[in-house]
DNA sequence: AATAACTTTGCAACCCGGTTGCATGAACTT
DNA sequence: AAGTTCATGCAACCGGGTTGCAAAGTTATT
């Protein structure tokens, strides 16, 4: 639905260009998160830098999170209705180590931990590898 | 000490040679988790490909373990005495985001979690990042 | 409606970490 | 001494990410 689409960049105040609205589209009908080159994949043909310029914006306006699996790219999902990406916002991923998707798990919250006092912290990577469900069969 | 470095290589069944002395040399006086290209710069003349297989036999040995700190590059640090890098031998990473440097946290080990049923756990990366003591000043 | 100012896009080039093929050299075996 | 195995050095390559710059598109101003 193209109107929910636009709503969505609205809302974080992001101009709805023709390819911005073809990347949010591409990026809601994920079930997992996706790299730029996976991105890239997706279209015809589009440009590299366009996408990572997009998705660099969506980023900065707390429409998508990316994600540091360690597959060698950095993947990217959308983030929750009303996330601010601070760290009670965060979520922890699994990378699947036989289809090498990465799946966000919204409802595992990153478990806190106590630093030692004499470190800040401003955010959190956690991401558990291992077989995913679909590949147990 | 010269022969302290020899009986860590040969307990992990890893063959002497000079090379590899010096870079477990180098791993050993090291405070904070270093990459490959920051190993590189710790020699006047050395080849990354060496250095690079080096990296890849400490780690195949458990003598070392990598962290994927999102820095990057992927960084490495000596293991445990009786570390098999199992879930459980597992500790957090703490990646200074003014420095740059990453510390192993060997005393806070990665929270377990509770995955879906339908998925199997290897292996937990969970790197934090903030400010380190260091740079708190 | 025409102009100017700003934003987005496309293309090309680049950087850098990681990885591999291959030839040489060292160590160990027979 | 000759053969085998393993380690090293060099060069080349790959792929993800990033940037400069000019063209195209948008929005604001006269
Ligand atoms: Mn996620
Ligand atoms: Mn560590
Ligand atoms: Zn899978
Ligand atoms: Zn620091």
């Amino acid at each position: 639905m193209k109107k929910e689409i636009d709503n969505k960049l609205n809302l974080k105040n992001i101009k709805p260009t023709a390819m911005r609205q073809l990347v949010l589209q591409v990026l809601t009908e994920q079930k997992t998160a996706i790299s730029l080159p996976e991105l890239e994949q997706k279209f015809e043909k589009a440009d590299k830098a366009t996408l990572y310029r997009t998705l660099k914006t969506f980023q900065e306006n707390k429409l998508i999170h990316s994600i540091e699996d360690g597959s060698g790219s950095l993947r990217y999902a959308l983030c929750q209705d009303n996330c601010e990406c601070d760290p009670e916002d965060l979520h922890v991923h699994f990378l699947c180590t036989n289809c090498n998707q990465t799946f966000c798990l919204k409802d595992i919250p990153v478990p806190t931990i106590n630093l030692p006092s004499s470190f800040s912290l401003e955010s959190v990577n956690m991401v558990v590898k291992g077989v995913c469900s679909n590949c147990k069969k």
